[in-house]
DNA sequence: ACATGTTTTGCAGTTTTATGCAATATTATT
DNA sequence: AATAATATTGCATAAAACTGCAAAACATGT
């Protein structure tokens, strides 16, 4: 048996099981164990498979165990998350908007960090409170089921007598004409109150969206200070966005 | 079994009753406590959940009292809260208190009851926003890195504008004759709030907290409508409470 | 076909890790 | 204070991982 085939059934067995036990590869293959040792040390510097004593294990075995649900678009996401955070500095005075763009947004806050944080979304005030150098102030109002976020009059009213450095803020829709979008006429007052309450807003946003609208207007484009986005957006798509100050992965 | 098996076992199984015994897990998993017990450190250590005397607590599901981190009266607390849910009535606005008993009740309340909940609690909030029929707002303010709950003037003016039915709180401390005591000052300016805020107060107490007393005052014990402890609490301790409202397991 | 160098594989000895057990210490509970 | 439950520690054993080495398999150039 070529080693290619070794390794692809090995591979084909941890996705399949989740796991293998290398005694267990040992036999069905025929070979040494030592053999079968050094082809999950290979897979495992490849990043296919997670090598542990005695076995291995899938990748997504081990991480993903505290993310209760599958984000659509995680790595973009991640990606456009991390470049937002070289945007905030120690000491700065920020609002973290809902959506799981932003949720990896405070993710991704070290620990060590020192900073104070607006929020209205529950599981970013959650993700923020186990940071100890983060002062965490959660914008009260009624719970929305949807997006777990605060909204309503006193959200927006508290909003009002605020003022952050940076905002980041995501968004159900964005265009080059029609600006920021929503679905949601209350999640409109809302992100304008959020807006107002900066004096740089940041826009994260997976490129998904762009190029589309609905019926609700937020804000226009140049309201709009920085928009986070990934560098593999079409090109057409993004060149509509060049007049404004759009940062690129 | 794989040692990296068990260790997701075990956190699965923590994150989904926010509590284990380190007996039943090794048991359910056939292999020495001892085991168990340098898992639960390893994941302790990783910060995947928090290791306490005889077991393991979730992350977020924080007590606010350092006392109390024993999970055998976690089993107290569910039967308090069972009776405490006995008295809220379909339709009924009230606020729940942050504290494990307090989340207790927050967990126990059913997916079809209709209710309008004001809470201060993240984990609280967090727990009954899953619930479609519950409507949860949220008092903002700063969030307590202990605690997990919105503390603060601002806390404390919200509160001064609402009047709910029921008011479930629980105390640090409670004794016949100085009534509710409190380690912490802001804690206690926040509870009156929420006691003002009420039209009938509830406090939820295991037997543990009887007859001791802190530093700062929250109230006397005439203030408190009903107080809800275990019924096998000595006897001796409960006499002294008996002018007032008490309701026993 | 042959020699040479490289890669792969299995083996033996050694080191590391995992696990359970027992003795002791610490922490709850009465 | 006494008792029960849980933690900690050190130790023994077994399994697994690592290391160096030599034989086998393979590739390559002549």
């Amino acid at each position: 048996m070529l080693k290619e085939e070794r390794l692809r059934t090995i591979l084909n067995e941890v996705e399949l099981h989740n796991r293998i036990l290398l005694t267990d590869i040992a036999e069905t293959l025929e070979v040494s164990i030592d053999t079968v040792r050094r082809d999950v040390k290979e897979l495992d510097a490849n990043k296919k498979l997670k090598k542990v004593h005695g076995g291995a294990v899938a990748l997504g075995f081990i991480t993903n165990n505290t993310r209760n649900t599958n984000i659509y678009a995680l790595d973009e996401k991640i990606k456009i998350a991390e470049k937002a955070l070289t945007l905030i500095k120690n000491g700065a005075v920020i609002f973290i908007d809902g959506g799981t763009t932003c949720l990896e947004l405070a993710r991704l806050i070290s620990m060590d960090s020192e900073l104070t944080c607006f929020t209205i979304s529950l599981p970013v005030a959650v993700e923020l409170s186990s940071k100890p150098n983060i002062k965490v102030i959660f914008i009260g109002g009624q719970i929305s089921k949807d997006a777990h976020i605060a909204i309503g009059a006193n959200t927006i009213h508290n909003l009002s007598e605020i003022k952050v450095d940076y905002s980041f803020i995501g968004t159900g829709y964005v265009d080059s004409q029609y600006g920021l979008t929503e679905f949601d006429w209350d999640i409109v007052q809302l992100k304008k109150a959020v807006i107002k309450a900066a004096k740089k807003t940041v826009l994260l946003c997976i490129s998904e969206k762009l190029n589309s609208q609905h019926r609700y207007k937020t804000c226009d484009l140049k309201e709009i200070n920085t928009m986070i986005t990934e560098l593999n957006a079409d090109n057409s798509l993004l060149k509509s966005f060049k007049s404004h100050d759009v940062i690129l992965l």
